[in-house]
DNA sequence: GTATGTGCAAACTTTTTGCACTTCG
DNA sequence: CGAAGTGCAAAAAGTTTGCACATAC
């Protein structure tokens, strides 16, 4: 809780009770959470906390680079909260994202486009769709 | 115009002037357009087209796979009428997105892959998504 | 104290849906 | 002809916005 302040005020931002909450929620709904799921979430938790305001403090946490949109193969607007660099893996059946992490698939590539450049085009990132299925259930479940 | 028809009924689908208006608007409209602007088309070249029928054959074309729903990094679900394996550039700077084929490189991700597999995770489909500059305008030159 | 942020509710935009009518096969 | 598709318009869902009040710094 204490980390999401210092994150707010690092990029200059006032640290209200409504952004404190909405960006520790997005970090806690770790599954890439849908504006549905934040807002339904601050709603419960956090009832003073207007709709209305939760979209604006999105908007503000994405511009200064806190959260990142994510979209999906659906229609829905998803957020994420992990900066580092990381790559997705998209179930073809459900609604579930997950996050991969591979250095040595970044290098690769890396050094591919250094070899490689596309004409016309400065590539500054990198970032992997994989779709497929899940099959084990290393399951992430909600409370 | 006879692709079109020819396309939908190898899917066995119907041939409504409808169905083909729309699956010939998005494949005109190559610059991956968003609901907005083919609605907007529509309406242009065959106003007695509903909307509501837009929405619905849209639908119904991503089901039988004759369009994609392309993953933007804003909130605008775009449409793809391209088919074949391609990757996608977005520009950081503005809502351009190009396609990019690289046969070489999805080699080289498959057998990456091949390799190095995913724990608990299939990987059935493998797409870039470069978010960088475009340096050199095709169409026009700006300084 | 002042610039900024928030609550609230209304306005907007986008998408879905029920139903009578039409049309493809 | 019959099953499937469409137009229409209303409703649902999702998002934005103006303004008076509240608050972080």
């Amino acid at each position: 809780m204490d980390a999401v302040i210092k994150k707010l005020s690092s990029k200059g931002l006032r640290v209200t009770p409504q952004r404190v909450a909405v960006l520790d929620t997005v970090t806690r709904l770790n599954n890439h959470p849908g504006t549905g799921q934040i807002i339904a979430f601050i709603q419960k938790h956090h009832p003073s906390i207007a709709t209305g305001t939760v979209y604006r403090i999105l908007e503000i946490l994405v511009q200064a680079g806190l959260i990142r949109k994510v979209r999906t193969g659906d229609d829905i607007m998803r957020y994420d909260a992990v900066l580092e660099k990381h790559h997705h893996l998209y179930s073809s059946k459900s609604e579930r994202i997950d996050d991969h992490y591979d250095a040595k698939l970044d290098t690769l590539l890396d050094a591919y486009f250094k070899k490689n450049a596309i004409p016309g085009f400065t590539v500054e990132d990198i970032q992997l769709q994989l779709t497929g299925t899940f099959s084990k259930n290393k399951l992430k479940r909600k409370p």
